[in-house]
DNA sequence: CCCGATTCCTGTAGGC
DNA sequence: TGCCTACAGGAATCGG
């Protein structure tokens, strides 16, 4: 389930394949996801020269000469680099051939993700405009965290899914970066003490950059570009580990429900 | 504005 | 072994 590492790692692994190469032809094989592929994609993006791919939370912004190709992952989203003969796959969505022979295809059995076009700068798209920082950059600080979160009742840990305070933090990195922080999950956000928030920016920061260098999570079926898994899942300390022994006091890892999700924690060490 | 609930979808795991 | 159901989750959207 692709959160900002694995997303990340997503960008990196086509980042040089799709850098300078041109665009020969666009197949959308199934236009149903989250928002419909629109009709004019094909003709948007073939001939175009794409000049690079950035991200802006969880999505992937490929730029082009003539506008930006803006796909998000959603839950069971991937992007595999083919050779022009691969035969396609069950829930291939888009296929994007280059004049390097390669072909970049769209994978999504669940239909979350989306494949969108803008001619405009994407940043100013709707589904981009009102997003929060980025967990990584530089204006994602305590200070920053303690003043959003001011008055606020929210659990902290649907506080920091929410993309409009922060983005890129999903439902794994939530409880990880938590119980790296020593805060109960629970916990209304505006009671949080700046010192807190503080350690709790630096532990979500941390948590994430180590799963990018990991190259993300692998828990059922996220994949490299290259078919490779990410390395992440052996550092969970509490997700997915509810009944098992925390790793730092013993006690037993808890699972209950917060926001409608799955969420994991250690009574000993997080207040 | 704030916040909880609902919704989309399919693969997988668990129960019987 | 096979069938059925519950569950997983990103994030827009709705309702109170």
């Amino acid at each position: 389930m692709p959160e900002l590492p694995e997303v990340e790692t997503t960008r990196r692994g086509i980042l040089s394949a799709l850098s300078g190469a041109v665009v020969e032809h666009v197949d959308v094989r199934d236009r149903r996801l989250r928002w419909p592929v629109p009709a004019g994609l094909e003709a948007a993006l073939a001939g175009a020269t794409i000049s690079t791919v950035d991200r802006r939370a969880k999505y992937l912004l490929t730029r082009t000469s003539r506008g930006t190709l803006i796909l998000h992952l959603g839950m069971s989203g991937s992007l595999r680099l083919v050779g022009p003969d691969e035969p396609g796959k069950l829930h291939d969505h888009v296929a994007i051939d280059l004049d390097s022979g390669l072909r970049l295809v769209f994978n999504d059995p669940r239909r979350f993700g989306c494949a969108l076009w803008t001619p405009d700068d994407p940043l100013d798209h709707p589904l981009l405009r009102d997003l929060g920082p980025e967990p990584l950059g530089d204006d994602f600080d305590g200070r920053y965290l303690h003043r959003v979160a001011r008055g606020r009742r929210v659990a902290i840990k649907s506080f920091i899914m929410n993309a409009h305070v922060v983005v890129g933090v999903g439902n794994i990195y939530a409880s990880e970066s938590l119980f790296a922080a020593g805060i109960h999950p629970a916990r209304a956000a505006g009671r949080i003490a700046r010192s807190r928030m503080t350690k709790l920016v630096e532990e979500i920061r941390a948590v994430l950059a180590a799963a990018i260098e990991d190259g993300g999570t692998t828990l059922r079926d996220f994949y490299g570009t290259d078919g490779t898994p990410g390395y992440f899942a052996q550092q969970l300390s509490v997700y997915d580990r509810q009944g098992e022994a925390c790793r730092i006091c013993g006690r037993d890892i808890r699972r209950s429900v917060l926001g409608q999700r799955a969420t994991y924690y250690c009574l000993g060490c997080q207040h």
